[in-house]
DNA sequence: CTCTCAATTTAGAATAGGTCTAAACTGATC
DNA sequence: GATCAGTTTAGACCTATTCTAAATTGAGAG
């Protein structure tokens, strides 16, 4: 539609079917809305909302059907600060957040500006998948 | 009711008076069900299942406002790791947690095996409130 | 191009965790 | 022992999410 952006559409297909990820309309459509303009955190509602405004015809069942499989993939990463409420996450490197409670919104803490002294010992038979450091803001 | 333990129902009653809570027979009951174990990590419909076996009449409603009211009080902190699910600690002090993925639950990482190279600054116009470092484990 | 079919999407029902409401109850005070 | 604000309760309600079964569609075969 633009060429402002370096084929944005040709990367985006690509990514879907390297994924293995049928490149329909709707994971299109999303896909654009999610990567296409830098970092991002959407909830689905948002996302849904989004998707209407831009006249990407897409049920709230595809959204997040859409969200799991891109995350799956590992096209996303899901974050979870907030009971009843998921937020997805653009960025899938190795990083940390701020949660702004009062706004509910996420932020990504840039670089290595967290960086833990030491790990511990996970309890024995299990291994670490993950770990997630949450810096729970306010206003002030 | 029993002279086993070093006066436990007194010390539950001094903690709810002291929080300002009126030691109802539900809080007591709950409390003691909470507090006198050592460390737990709670959700609402367990702490409900727990306490109609021990023969406390509680409704489920009445579990959410007192765990609320234990969380503001400083008694018991909300600790957040799956959508859609809160966890309730009984221990309020600084520490962090594994979270048991497969299993759905939380564990304390003792003493201070975490600790945090340094602090993020936070973005302007807000203050630090909280930092939860989650360490996702599973079965290996 | 058209056919075919598995993959995908969909509307709407269903579920789960949690909150709200208004009435009934109860603990602390007089 | 009466009073009444604080508390509890059943049950309706809400919100985010998942499920289901039917309709649609993309991609390969012919």
């Amino acid at each position: 539609m633009s060429d402002m952006h370096p084929r944005p559409y040709a990367t985006l297909l690509e990514r879907l079917k390297t994924a293995g990820l049928r490149p329909t309309r709707q994971r299109l459509g999303l896909a654009r809305l999610l990567f296409s303009t830098g970092d991002r955190h959407v909830t689905a509602e948002q996302l849904h909302g989004e998707a209407l405004e831009a006249q990407i015809r897409v049920s709230l069942a595809t959204i997040y059907n859409t969200l799991h499989q891109f995350t799956n993939a590992g096209l996303l990463r899901e974050v979870v600060v907030e009971p009843g409420r998921s937020y997805f996450d653009t960025n899938t490197t190795d990083h940390h957040h701020f949660f702004h409670e009062a706004a509910g919104h996420l932020e990504d803490i840039p670089g290595e500006q967290v960086r833990l002294a030491e790990l511990p010992a996970p309890p024995s038979g299990t291994a670490i998948r993950r770990v997630d450091v949450i810096v729970r803001v306010r206003p002030s």
